[in-house]
This record gives structure tokens, sequence and C-alpha cells, in this order.
DNA sequence: TCTTGACCTTCCAGTTACTGGAGACTTTAT
DNA sequence: ATAAAGTCTCCAGTAACTGGAAGGTCAAGA
């Protein structure tokens, strides 16, 4: 059984964020020590990793907690894991298209730009409205 | 001079958000009336759809207060704001570059998974640390 | 004139996922 | 014994709003 500190390190996930999740109940500490300090062991640890790895491929905490759910749960679909990352996976698909668009316009923009000590500027213009 | 409301419909914008920028001080109406209902004439319109499409264009608030300033200055220099805008770019394409990197390893990912009834599943498995 | 409904005001809380800090207690190392 | 490091809880702040409550204002219709 690992104290928090531990925990985190092990984990390579920050302490306060170990705290938090225990917090919102997302990983509880498998228990706690006479004077309170929170205790992880591996069963602990484990998911605490797992969270770390769905968090760094940007599922939402809400989804992490499915996630958990499901990797807990002995009757789970491999289908309804699927379910839960090819929704996800089209979310980034939205966000890249609009970021991608966003890009080339401020890019144009941009290119047109002189970038001297003049202030006559087409970026300028054009956020103001002016064809 | 416009109520907040009307305002806000010849903005686009809405009106608690209106309120929020004059709350930040980010877009100040021009005056209050008797009651201390806040009016907007044309020279705060223009800010405000100036700051519309600037947040459109994925600005930050303060950047938006940054471009505004620019605007607002006879002694702006095309470069000053060209500056801010590569720098947004950067910004994108930073972002841009992990979505992704992440995409791919997701999409890998439920690719090898089967999405049937059956519980294993090559998603959770690599969520847990299994190679 | 009264009233209804739309609009306005301020202030407070909630959103996401933490992060930082204060004040107090515990553990560990010297 | 003492000091440093670790832990506890609780509160506040981040970004950029959004929603709601309580209460004042305004225009229009009966």
């Amino acid at each position: 059984m690992l104290n928090i500190g531990s925990a985190a390190r092990a984990t390579g996930l920050p302490t306060k964020t170990v705290r938090y999740y225990a917090d919102i109940g997302l990983v509880a500490p498998g228990g706690r020590s006479e004077k309170g300090y929170r205790l992880y062991d591996d069963r602990e640890l484990r998911k605490l990793v797992f969270v770390r790895r769905a968090r760094a491929f940007g599922f939402s905490v809400e989804s992490c907690r499915t996630l958990l759910g499901l990797y807990e749960d002995q009757n789970r679909t491999s289908a309804d894991v699927k379910k839960v990352t090819l929704n996800h996976i089209e979310q980034i698909d939205r966000k890249l298209a609009e970021l991608k668009i966003l890009r080339e316009e401020l890019a144009h923009l941009a290119g047109n730009c002189k970038g001297d000590d003049r202030p006559d500027c087409p970026i300028l213009s054009s956020l103001a409205g002016e064809r």
C-alpha cells in the first residue's frame, strides 16, 4: 500500500491530480491509514495509469469514468468500448477540420500583411469587416 | 444608441456575452441610460463585431484585447499585428499536430477492435498498458 | 389605467480539469 | 530534538462564458 506521493510517482500523475481523482470519485484510494492518509494498492494504481493513458488520448474525465466502468465490467462487450472510442474519434475529426480552416484563413490574412512599420494591415481590416 | 439586447442582435453576440465583455472591460458601453441601461453606439458596435470575428478565429479574449488596442492605435505598425497573428498560427499548428497523432493512434486501436459482443478488446488492453 | 410580458439590472453559481496555497498535523531523517 | 518533507482539508483561481434568481423598467393591448 503506497501513500499518495508514492502512488503519484508510480503512476506518473501529479499528487494533486491523484487527490482530485479521489475527490470526484473517479479512482478512490484502496483505504486510509490510521492517521487518514490515502493508501493505494496495485488495483488502484492500475486504474490510475489507465486514466492517465485515456486522458492522454484526449478522453474527458467523464469518458474515463465510462471506460473505467467497462474496464472493470466482466460483461462488457468490445462493441461498447469501440462505440465510445469511435465517438471520440469523430469529435477529434470535427475539431481537426475546424482548426484547419482557421489556420488557412489566418495564414492567408498574414500572407497579405506586409509586416512593416506602416499602420495599414489587412488582418485588422478583415477583422473589422472591411471587404 | 442601442440597449444591450439590440446591440447583441446587431452584432450577432449573445446578450450575456456583451454584458460579460463590458464587465471585463473588453468593450465598454458608450454610456448608460438614466435608469442604468447599457447603451451602445456605432463605435462600440464595431468593436463588438471585431471581437466576435477575432474570437471566431480562435484568438483568446486577451489576444482580442491586444488586437483591439492595435486596432484603435494610430501608431500601430502592421508588423505588430502580424506578430500576434503568426504567434496564433503557431499555436494552432501545435494543436493540429497533437490532434493528428492522437487521432491516428485511436483509429489504429479501434481498427483492431472487433466491436462484437465478446469482452476482449485491444482498446482497453492498450489503455491498461498491456503490450 | 392596469396589467402582462419582454427586457433590463446585479449578483451568484456552475461549467472542465485541474493547480496553487494556507494552516495544521504526521512522518522521516539527521 | 528538531527540521524538512509529506499529508490532510478547504478555499480560490484558471477561460470564457452561461444560467438563474430577485427585482426594476418599458411598451402595448384591453
